[in-house]
RNA sequence: GGCCCUGUCGUCUAGUCUGGCCUAGGACACAGGCUUUUCAAGCCUGGUACACGGGUUCGAAUCCCGUCGGGGCUACCA
């Protein structure tokens, strides 16, 4: 490996794995692969109180789902106290950081009031001189905090997509970098995971932009190297905000459950804030590899278009064969339908054109396996008459007994169905023949159904007709 | 409010860096048509966009300035 890019994907379990988070992940995998890099997959769970295992269990399966697999051991920030630990006491020995005994009214009281006046809230700096005896003492029996002292400075990066930015400092106020020297906030652990994992490129949501020039400041007063960054639009919903977890969003499992194809999903979360050099709209994941580049990726943020991800997903189950779409159908299926494999794949492949989602399936073929009850109007074509409609099925079905069963396939009962049914009409044969074997006001051609069901079942369901026009 | 990011069809986008080939291209969706017994699929056709206002220039979606709009952040969340 001649390169050295080592990119991070690095989610907090503290809610559904969303899209938005999903798209982060693949363009972190997608640039590493492109790269020859190495991609690794970092649990950010310092929030001891929000984080959840099984967030991140959903994390896990999601990835494993869309083929995004990681390098090494996954890394959990919980895991590594000591390691936050030693920067932590380094930075209060250097005086970059400083304990803060400021309680959470004060500070709230303090914000309020800086807010009214119209000015940028930020925390007044009341600890930040503190003598070092005092600190002492008062650490005995008070609670406190570890800020950081923010130098006032231009900071300012070069980011992969939005070009140069810059904000003054000053502005910032000194965060809090750790609830005490074993629970780590954010932007303190961020950098000291970057850095001990060697992290090349941060590339992560629009929304973490803020967060640079802080993290940028830790990292100069701790002389650790700045990684390049590349912060990528956010993905918005409907109403053009920011697709969280606040927001209680559809998760990624969600779409799993409904039934779209990895491939389709993969395809369809590209597409969102990065478009390949050539105009096209389907690639597969070899492609996708080959063609990324953090350069095309767009700068806006953009709207969640489900209906494309529906177009996508359609064309992906076409472009699959029907032996492929009934392993992926297999966990959206009644148990008694899998019993006869290759009638179920003729299912399938007459079906596959009208499903969007796996789990629409279902509902689509469930007349192959039972006649739904349908009204006796629904046989009749157009105006034409019960007694005539009756006629024409027994027609019919003295055409399909008449034919040997070994011989029961589409060329032959076209043969002597077609000439039937130009004499008669072809709306009034053909029309009541389809109801009557589906059931359905929309299905697959009547030939078709015929070949599928054979002789027997065919003749069964079209008496079934003739009588309900009779009866 | 402040700071930062951003602005091409309803939506995803090509084109913007390096001004003319853009009377702005593709895709989804939508409408119409072909095919057709139905529904799909497929094929064909159509409408709709450079946020606005000033400049610079022979020429601007592309460069400059201003205005307006959208979003993010502003936690002892990430």
């Amino acid at each position: 490996m001649s390169t050295n890019v080592r990119v991070r994907f690095a989610p907090s379990p503290t809610g559904p794995f969303s899209i938005g988070n999903a798209r982060t992940a693949l363009f972190n995998w997608l640039f590493a692969k492109h790269e020859k890099g190495e991609f690794f997959l970092r649990i950010e769970d310092t929030d001891k109180e929000r984080s959840k295992k099984k967030y991140e269990k959903e994390i896990i399966d999601g990835l494993t789902w869309l083929g995004l697999a990681w390098d090494g051991e996954i890394s959990r920030q919980s895991e590594r106290e000591p390691i936050y630990k030693n920067y932590l006491e380094k930075l209060l020995n250097d005086r970059h950081a400083y304990w803060c005994f400021c309680s959470a009214s004060e500070l709230e009281i303090e914000r309020q009031a800086q807010l009214s006046q119209g000015l940028p809230p930020r925390y007044s700096g009341r600890c930040r001189n503190l003598p070092h005896e005092e600190t002492v003492k008062r650490l005995k029996k008070e609670s406190a905090i570890i800020r950081f002292k923010t130098p006032e400075k231009i900071v300012a990066f070069n980011d992969l997509v939005r070009g140069h930015v810059e904000v003054n400092s000053a502005l910032l106020g000194d965060m809090v970098i750790a609830k005490s020297l074993t629970e780590p906030l954010y932007n303190f652990a961020v950098v000291i995971d970057d850095y001990e994992m060697k992290i090349s490129h941060v590339i992560r949501g629009e929304d973490h932009l803020p967060n640079t020039p802080k993290q940028i400041l830790i990292q100069e007063v701790l002389s650790l190297p700045t990684p390049i960054y590349a912060h990528l639009p956010l993905i918005l919903g409907p109403d053009r905000k920011k697709l969280s977890k606040r927001y209680l969003d559809y998760s990624l499992t969600d779409y799993e459950k409904d039934g779209y194809l990895a491939q389709a999903m993969l395809n369809f979360l590209v597409l969102m804030g990065w478009h390949p050099e050539k105009d096209r709209e389907i690639l597969t994941v070899s492609e996708m590899i080959n063609e990324f580049s953090l350069k095309r990726v767009q700068k806006s943020g953009a709207i969640f278009n489900p209906q494309k991800l529906d177009w996508l997903n359609g064309t992906a189950l076409r472009a699959i064969t029907g032996g492929e779409l009934v392993t992926a159908l297999k966990p959206f299926l009644p148990k008694d339908w899998l019993k006869d494999n290759n009638f179920l794949e003729k299912v399938v492949n007459l079906t596959k054109d009208r499903v969007k989602k796996l789990g629409d399936f279902k509902t689509l073929a469930e007349f192959f396996f039972e006649l739904p009850k349908y009204p006796k109007e629904l046989l009749i074509w157009k105006e034409t008459a019960p007694e005539i409609t009756a006629e024409n099925l027994k027609f019919v079905l003295r055409i399909i007994e008449n034919l040997s069963t070994d011989k029961f396939i589409k060329i032959d009962i076209e043969k002597d169905l077609l000439p039937l049914a130009e004499t008669r009409g072809r709306g009034e044969v053909l029309w009541p023949l389809r109801v009557a074997l589906s059931g359905k006001d929309a299905s697959p051609g009547p030939v078709e159904l015929l070949e599928i069901f054979g002789q027997k079942e065919s003749a069964s369901r079209i008496k079934k007709a003739i009588k309900k026009l009779e009866g």
